[in-house]
DNA sequence: ATCTAAGCGAGACGGTACGTCTTGTCTTAGG
DNA sequence: CCTAAGACAAGACGTACCGTCTCGCTTAGAT
C-alpha cells in the first residue's frame, strides 16, 4: 500500500524488513484482541518488539498503521461474467470478503472515524481504495450499456454507495452475521434496481 | 433520548436545566469545529462553562453526550404514501435529512467507532435507533405485500442495510454532497430492486 | 522554599499535602540510590505513588524538584561568637553540615550543572541561597571591623568564595570524607587569611 | 589527554585526523552555544560532519568527549618563585586561566555532575587532573617548609580545596566575572591563612 | 427556620498514551 | 579497518485527557 510517511533513503543502514512483518502481526492480533479504539501505538511497538521510533518512522498515526496493514483493495480487474447482474454479484462478494474478516470488522469503523479528521490520510484512502473501486463499477456499467442491458446513463456513485453501503451497514452498523449469500443478494438487489430504473 | 446515566433524584437541589442547554450547544459547536476525534470532555465542559462533574453526572462518555445531543431518530410513524416506492422514497429522504447535517457528518463515524467497543451503549443505540428504523421498514413491506406489490417474503434487514447504507456511504464514506434528490433516488433504487426480486 | 511553578488557586480542590510529602520522600531516597543524573521525573512520580501531572503541577523540572526538596539555606541568623575567627568557624560548620549529607552530595553537582543553563531557576537559587549566605558573611565582617579586628574593607565575595568553595571542593570535587574538624579548619584558614591581609 | 576509549589499531585504514579536529571544533562551539546539558552526541556528530560511529569510536560518552577537548591541566611544573606566597599566587592564576574560558564555564559544572555517577571516568579525571594538581601543591609546600616559611605539617588537601574551591566558586557558583587580580587575591588569602596557622 | 441532600464551578488527583528526543549499537555501501 | 549515513531497541521527556474526587457554595424540599 506504500503508506510509509517518508520513503527510506538509499544511504545508511537499510530498514529492517523483519520490523515490518512484526508490526503487521502485532497490529492484526491486537486489533482483534482489544479493538481499534483501545489499540495504542505503545502496545503495537511492545508486541512487535520494536522501538517506538521504528514504528513512527514508518507510520505517522494509528490510522496509518492500521490502514496499511489491514485494508486491502477489492482487486484491480473488474469482474467480467458477461452480465451486469453477474458482475455486481461478483463485486458484492469481493466486498463482503474484505469487510467480513475479524480484523476488518474491528478496524474499519475506527479507521473511518479517524479519516474524517485527517485530510491527507483521507486523500490517500480515497486514491488507494475508493477511486479504484469506483473505476471497477464504472467499467462494469460501461460494459452493460455496450451490451444493451442498460439504456440510461447511470450514476456510478449511486451504484457504488448502494453496493458498498449495503455490505458496510449489514456488517458494521446492524452487525448482522455475514451469510454465504450476502454478497450475492446485495449484488442482485442493486442490479435489479438498476434494471428497473433503466426500463 | 433519555441517555442520562442516572436519573436525577427528587431530593436535594434539582439539576440546572441551563447546564443541559449549555452542554448541548458546546457539543454541537465543538463537533463542527474540531470533529469527533478531537472532541474532549474537558473542552465540552469548558465551552459550556460547566464543571466536569456536572458533565459526567449526565453522560458517562463522549459517545453518550454526542449520541444524546446529535442523533435523532427517523420518526415514529412509518411513511404511508400508498405505494412501496413512495414509502421507501419518503424514508430515504428522512434518513438523508438526519445524516446530512454538519453535526451528524462530524459525529456519526466516530460514534459508530465508539459503539463498536462499548456493548451497553451499543444496546441502547440498537434499541433507540436501529430497531425502531427496522420496524418502520417491516411495516412498509408488510403493507406492500398486503397491497400485492410484493409476492415473496422480503428480508427486512437487507432492505434496511441497502437504504441506510447507501445514504451513509454517499455522505460519510464517499463524502459526496447531499443533493436534493438523493433520498428519492436511493429509495427508488431499492424499491425497484425489490420489485425485480419479487417478480 | 516556595518553588512551586504556579501558586495554587484558592478555588477548586486544594492540593493534597500528602502528595508533597510523598514526592519529597521519593526524591530523597531515589537521589541516594541512583544519583542526580539517573534520577527521572517518571521514577519520582512512580515511587511517590503520584501521577506525573501532580508532579509537574508543582515543579517544572528535575532541577526544581530537587532544589526544593534537598537544598536548605545556612540559617537566617548570622553567627555571633564575639570573634571573626569564631564566626567563620561556625559558618563553615554550617556549610559542611548542609553539603555533607548523602542527599546533598548526590544532588548538588547535578543541580549546579542544570542551574547553569536555566536562568530563571538560577535567579531563584541566587535569591534563596547565595544572596542570603552572602548577607551573613557581610554581617560577620561588619562586626569584625566594628570590633577593630579588621582594618581594610574586605571583599565579601572573596570570603564567600573561599569559605563555600573550600567545603564544596573538599566534598564534591576531591570527594574527601567530611571530618569533624573540616568546617573548623576551613573557617580558621579563611579567618587567618583575612587577618594577614588586614595587618 | 589520551581519552580515547580504544587505541586505534595499526592495521587497516588509519583514522582520519581531520575527524578529530572537526569534533573538537564542534564540541567547543556547541558547548558555548547550548551549554553542557543541552549538548548531544548527535549534534556534535552533525556539526562535525561526522558519523556517530566515528564519534563513539573515539569517546564513550558526552563527558569523555568534553573532558578530552575542553579540560587542560594546570601545568606539569610547579611554580617556583622563591616564596610560598608567590607560588600560590602563580598557581591561583593558572587555575583562573583554565576555568575562566567560556568553554570551561559552560562545560565544567556539567562535567562534574557526570563524573559523580561514573566511577571509571572519575578515576581518569582524578589521575589526569586532581592528583597532578595536588602534587604541585605538595611540592610548593615542601619547598616552603624547607625554606622555613612553614613550621607545621600542612594538610595538602585543605590547601588544594581552598585554592581550587575559591576560584571554582567565584566563577561557577557565584558566577562573578574573572577580574585580573582574582588569582592573585585568592593565592594571597590562602598563603596568609597558612602563615597564620603556622605561627 | 432549620436541616439535609444533591446540585453547582473549579480544579487537583492517579493514570495512561501521546509523539519527540537521545542514547549507544548495528548495518549498509564505499574508500 | 575506516568512513558517512542512518536504522535499531530502549526509555524519559513534558503534554493532554481520562474519569474520580474534594473543596466551598447554592438551591431546594422536608422537617
Amino acid at each position: 500500500m506504500s503508506m510509509e510517511i517518508s520513503e527510506p533513503s538509499t544511504r545508511g543502514r537499510p530498514r529492517d524488513r523483519r520490523a515490518d512483518v512484526a508490526i503487521a502481526g502485532a497490529v492484526r492480533s491486537l486489533l482483534v484482541e482489544v479493538g481499534y479504539t483501545n489499540l495504542t501505538m505503545e502496545a503495537i511497538a511492545a508486541r512487535a518488539g520494536v522501538g517506538k521510533a521504528t514504528l513512527y518512522r514508518r507510520y505517522a498515526s494509528k490510522a496509518e498503521v492500521v490502514f496499511a496493514n489491514i485494508v486491502h483493495d477489492s482487486g484491480v480487474q473488474a469482474p467480467d461474467t458477461g452480465s451486469l447482474r453477474g458482475d455486481l454479484i461478483e463485486l458484492g462478494q469481493r466486498i463482503v470478503n474484505d469487510l467480513a474478516s475479524p480484523a476488518a470488522v474491528a478496524a474499519v469503523p475506527g479507521l473511518l472515524a479517524d479519516l474524517t479528521g485527517d485530510a491527507p490520510l483521507w486523500d490517500r484512502f480515497q486514491t488507494a481504495l475508493t477511486a479504484r473501486e469506483r473505476a471497477l463499477i464504472a467499467e462494469i456499467l460501461r460494459r452493460a450499456r455496450d451490451r444493451g442491458e442498460l439504456r440510461d446513463v447511470i450514476d456510478v456513485d449511486l451504484v457504488h454507495a448502494s453496493l458498498l453501503g449495503a455490505v458496510f451497514t449489514w456488517l458494521l452498523i446492524l452487525r448482522l452475521p455475514p451469510t454465504d449469500s450476502l454478497g450475492e443478494r446485495i449484488g442482485e438487489l442493486v442490479a435489479d434496481g438498476l434494471r428497473g430504473a433503466a426500463s
